[in-house]
DNA sequence: AGACCAAGTTAAGCATCCTTAAAAATAAAG
DNA sequence: CTTTATTTTTAAGGATGCTTAACTTGGTCT
């Protein structure tokens, strides 16, 4: 098993790649993961050594074949972790990030099996994000738009959440946003890319900074999920 | 939270201390966490420095009070865990320690208290040993004996089995020894002190290493388990 | 007591992962 | 196409936790 660092590290440059092979740039790394930019290049030439990660000075890094598959199994222990905490300890929506940040490295196959097989076998974590089954393969998802890239006046599904971090998971939490709630968008306001929406009869403005966590699939989309 | 070094080593002097504040010897437990007794040395003078450990130079380490509970939260953790993966998730008595000695280190009080809960507050571990409770509280356990100190011909009910190694726990599962079961000791050989007990119908002999790893308690003391 | 031996400690050094500060490469402007 | 600004890398060093090898210390044997 790799070190904890390296195991943040992989999934750190999947999340910020996009899925895609892409190059992600070192300083975006570093401001992910919270170090240095000296620490990320430092750590981008180890695992390039390792064979982890495509990397040429001033280039960025990707992940390579055997890269990506520590990013998915470091993937799918977090995200099954964050169900089973959920719906089997019944933790909360916004505690259970930070935990399973640190169980995702201390867990056996084995043991993450035994939790895959508990949950009979899910597909989607609490945050609406798709598990990697044990060979890595990721279920079929339908297209997910940030709220940002909305249409004022049509109707979503709340289908996936974006949770870096706590903060934002309670923020959003306590506006009454969770998987599958649906929400009309109210208007988006140009001048700082904030959207208002309706959930029930509330309205809320979500800043920029939220809206783009947020996903949302059509309300035709949601039986795919 | 301290460091996993740390936990370990001081989660070790509490083991080798045997309860009480006895002092224990750097060597020892070099031996039992498998590093050199430089590195025992140098800990023990860090830990000494934070006020964990009590420490004079050739006198060996006892735990202070903050130490002792800090080893207490340990073995909470661990024995917890240990329980949850046999009760809740299937996994056998062999495959949990090896587990547990690291979620230990990275399991928050809400979610081994959420544990605590989901398993009812047990108070035992499924090898027997007591689990302390949130305020580092030991259950009141009667007194028991290792098997090489048992009478020939008295009949006896396993009650702990002391876990330090999956191989040991492995070997002794194949023999047909659970906890709770009830043994004959059927004699006891000088020479190599080594025990023969009876299981069932079937005599099995035990060295002098195994034996002294299986607790037993008197057959009438049993319901105070 | 003096010599000896085993147990325990110190010294020097290595691996990992991080930091800040200086240097180099790339990107942006003029 | 230079000059300047920004990004990225390298260099030097610190903390932690380990190693082997050399050295102390305390206890034992004669
Ligand atoms: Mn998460
Ligand atoms: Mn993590
Ligand atoms: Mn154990
Ligand atoms: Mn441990």
């Amino acid at each position: 098993m790799h070190s904890i660092s390296k195991e943040n590290y992989l999934k750190t440059v999947y999340h910020s790649a996009g899925g895609s092979g892409e190059q992600v740039a070192t300083s975006k790394l570093a401001d992910k993961l919270e170090v240095s930019n000296a620490a990320t290049s430092e750590m981008a030439r180890k695992l390039s050594d390792a064979g982890l990660v495509n990397y040429a000075r001033y280039k960025g890094v990707g992940l390579t074949e055997s890269g990506e598959k520590i990013a998915l199994q470091v993937l799918r222990r977090h995200r099954l972790w964050e169900l089973f905490l959920i719906e089997i300890l019944g933790m909360s929506w916004g505690e259970v990030h930070d935990e399973a940040e640190r169980l995702e490295h201390c867990t056996s196959d084995t043991l993450i099996n035994k939790i895959e097989e508990h949950l009979e076998f899910p597909k989607f974590d609490p945050h609406g994000s798709p598990i990697p089954d044990r060979e890595g393969n990721l279920p079929a998802m339908p297209t997910l738009i940030p709220i940002n890239q909305s249409v004022a006046g049509d109707t979503y599904i709340i289908s996936k959440v974006v949770d870096q971090s706590s903060e934002l998971i309670n923020h959003i939490t306590s506006l009454g946003i969770h998987l599958n709630s649906k929400i009309m968008i109210v208007d988006k306001l140009d001048f700082d890319e904030s959207v208002r929406i309706k959930i029930g009869n509330e309205v809320h403005s979500l800043s920029k900074k939220v809206s783009e966590h947020i996903f949302v699939s059509e309300l035709n989309n949601q039986d795919k999920i």
